[in-house]
DNA sequence: TCTGGGGTCCTAGGACCC
DNA sequence: TCTGGGGTCCTAGGACCC
């Protein structure tokens, strides 16, 4: 068989280039990206962290995953920009439009990255890697971002390469140069393999990829299970999982949010999930999805995380119903510690196609017809605009988590 | 480093059935 | 009455990704 050519397209520092590039075309003449600056925080949650930086906050030395409190302290004068997903939804489809004029064979892997295959293509389109500098020239200058491509034979390399180095690079990695390219990085650069298997390598002095391709994998596997076996083969470059067209369908829906303030009361509790489940039930209903299992989550204030779900004899998509099976979950589960985090989820989906009445036990048919309504109110005039009155004295917010604000931005319609 | 929020998959143990 | 072992389902927790 023909060997395959694989190309993985990686938007650099997403968020904060995508911000950037709103930023210019709406006439803005500064640069976020040329200047200390971070997407990430929520004024709500507790903690925000930085989800993206500019390359100016490297000499800083602030990492992605770190507390905003602590990035500005390292620099005073960081710019911190609010994530605004509905945008970067728009970017990343945008790109995928891009991408699918060198392949109809590409795969999203992420908000910002995607896999292509680029097999038998080059009749087209060139060499992979003049093909590959053509895409990345033509994001740049028409969407006005940068990317990296790595190019390989199998999703792994070209994932691997892709993040050689940044950014606006294009960079092979095929079987013939993992033992250069490859085989020194740190065994923690391998996909798969982060902090706890990172830990546990270490601990048998397994440092870089090249020494875990040359371990025993019966050895990898006493102690990391098939995980180790997995892990083995990554190291020796051999993947073989073909670029998945199309939407990969979902398992389940969640929402969780860190509290402002630890939740010692049962009522308050009950509050904060029912905020969680009013949005994570839109969307179910909104991606027409029953959901037949449910979980709520939570996280003391020593840290400790606990979990309990339940599989329903039914299926339903009801804010109601799903809150009051939320509420049972936690009562069991919560012993009085203080939390600081709650979560709610559902899973065991499946497509709203039929609905039968007759199974109904309760009055669900009117519940339906309530829960559409509001979704529609709240799609026409704001997640705000209808509450429940449960809400009006608590002080907590009545719609909790990651909501896409479906505020209107105007279009980026120059470059999208 | 004192840690957000959205996901997926794996494992282990217990219950239950044959 | 006690017993084996396999299969399946369910639940909790952990690890990983972006």
């Amino acid at each position: 068989m023909k060997r395959r050519i694989i190309f993985h397209i990686d938007v650099n520092s997403a968020y904060l280039s995508w911000e950037a590039a709103y930023r210019l075309q709406q006439g803005e003449s500064l640069d976020i990206r040329t200047i200390p600056a971070v997407i990430g925080g929520d004024p709500q949650t507790r903690h925000g962290i930085v989800l993206a930086k500019s390359i100016p906050t490297k000499k800083y030395d602030i990492k992605t995953g770190e507390t905003l409190y602590s990035a500005l302290s390292k620099c005073p004068n960081l710019l911190i920009v609010r994530p605004n997903y509905l945008l970067f939804r728009q970017c990343s489809e945008a790109l995928r439009d891009v991408l699918k004029e060198y392949s109809p064979t590409i795969q999203q892997f992420s908000i910002d990255e995607y896999f292509l295959d680029y097999t038998a293509m080059e009749n087209l389109f060139g060499e992979p890697l003049q093909a590959a500098h053509t895409i990345k020239e033509r994001v740049k200058k028409e969407l006005g971002f940068t990317v990296n491509i790595g190019i390989s034979t199998n999703k792994l390399l070209a994932k691997i390469s892709s993040d050689f180095q940044k950014p606006d690079k294009v960079h092979t990695l095929f079987p013939e140069e993992i033992p250069t390219k490859m085989w020194p990085l740190p065994v923690e650069d391998l996909f798969l393999v982060g902090s706890a298997t990172t830990r546990k390598l270490h601990a048998r002095n397994i440092h870089t990829i090249g020494e875990l391709a040359g371990t025993d994998p019966l050895y990898l596997r006493s102690f990391l299970k098939s995980h180790g076996l997995l892990i083995w083969n990554y190291a020796h470059g051999r993947e073989n999982s073909p670029v998945r067209p199309g939407a990969i369908p979902i398992k389940g829906i969640g929402n969780s949010t860190t509290t402002s303030f630890d939740v010692e009361d049962l009522h308050e509790a009950h509050l904060v999930l029912l905020s969680l489940v009013e949005t994570m039930c839109t969307r179910l209903r909104h991606k027409g999805y029953l959901a037949q299992l449910v979980a709520v989550s939570f996280r003391t204030n020593e840290f400790l995380n606990y979990s309990h779900q339940r599989k329903l004899s039914f299926s339903t998509d009801s804010t109601n119903e799903i809150w009051e099976i939320a509420c049972q979950l936690l009562d069991e589960l919560w012993q009085g510690q203080p939390l600081r985090h709650l979560g709610v989820r559902v899973g065991e989906l499946c497509q709203n196609d039929f609905i039968q009445p007759a199974f109904f036990v309760r009055d669900r048919v009117k519940e339906r017809k309530i829960d559409r309504a509001i979704d529609e109110i709240r799609e026409r005039f704001g997640a705000q605009a209808i509450i429940r009155s449960s809400y009006l004295h608590s002080g907590l917010k009545p719609i909790a988590g990651g909501v896409i604000t479906e505020e209107e931005y105007p279009m980026m319609t120059s470059i999208l």
